[in-house]
DNA sequence: CGAATTAGTACTAAAATAGTCCTATATCGA
DNA sequence: TCGATATAGGACTATTTTAGTACTAATTCG
């Protein structure tokens, strides 16, 4: 239901196998191998990853890639950003008024503050966290559509 | 982020269009007019969303749709499911232990858990709170992954 | 019986996604 | 300085998913 593409999934594997030696250089192709994904895929992440200023990389012969902060200081949500971009729910969430219906559109404005709430409390997911097993829990969101609280931002 | 197909944002908007006349019959044809979608679309998303029981259906000359049940007793999780079917993040995540990678693959589990929270959360949402604006709140997901609590089912 | 409406299925077209390849650039070592 | 190795960037292709359409069957009211 939380769908993120295959891609922001393997990038969170490649990450993960970069903060396991945290400083340390390490090559597309030596992650590749750890990860067992195809080189060009985690060269395309890593590159990605770079952009975003997740990933610290240096060319040459002894090059290679290594977490530009501690694993402790990457959010879940800078990573789907990093690798989906800024993902709208719909048309009519993006741009406001251009809806055709008023009465019932309401609607979609809730659907964005659902989006909304889901990616702060993502904001607050690290790396580290992500790479640690364990059961799950539960949250609130009726509150969310409900709503009172914090205005947090996009 | 929480990228959900247009239809199913759609299929919210037809499905509050049916809750502001709770018990009356709608024909497609006149959601569609309310609603402004293709009148195809429309019947596309009312089959579906009978089939999943989220509504019921008169056959005949003065058939029509209506809620099968109050937009208090509709969550947002199972609109969701009827029009996205069940999603699973990755494959990796949905046949365990298929994944190449062991050291690495706790990843997975770990956004697995989150999806499950995120769900969980989204079946305390109605219909009748996604009709009703109001602003963002905030939720914590953290606790999802480093997790303590409830283990809520899928 | 005929008109209106849902039910079901199949199909087409468009878009997003995953993955590959090629060329340029930078750094180390001899 | 030259060659080997590695990243950087972009373009490109194929696959899958999604959106939308069309057509036929079944049902019910007048």
């Amino acid at each position: 239901m939380l769908r993120m593409s295959k891609l922001t999934d393997y990038g969170t594997v490649v990450l993960a196998c970069l903060a396991r030696s945290d400083q340390t250089l390490h090559s597309a192709a030596q992650v590749a191998t750890e990860t067992h994904l195809a080189q060009p895929t985690v060269s395309k992440l890593l590159k990605a990853l770079t952009r975003a200023g997740l990933v610290h990389s240096e060319r040459g012969a002894l090059g290679g890639y290594a977490l530009a902060r501690s694993a402790a200081q990457i959010s879940a949500a800078e990573i789907i950003d990093a690798l989906e971009g800024p993902v709208a729910i719909t048309a009519c969430s993006a741009t406001e008024g251009q809806c055709d219906l008023e009465p019932v559109c309401q609607v979609g404005s809730a659907w964005q503050r659902i989006n909304i709430s889901i990616r702060a409390a993502l904001r607050e997911v690290t790396l580290d966290d992500l790479r640690a097993a364990a059961p799950p829990m539960a949250l609130d969101l009726k509150s969310a559509v409900a709503a009172d609280t914090s205005p947090s931002r996009a």
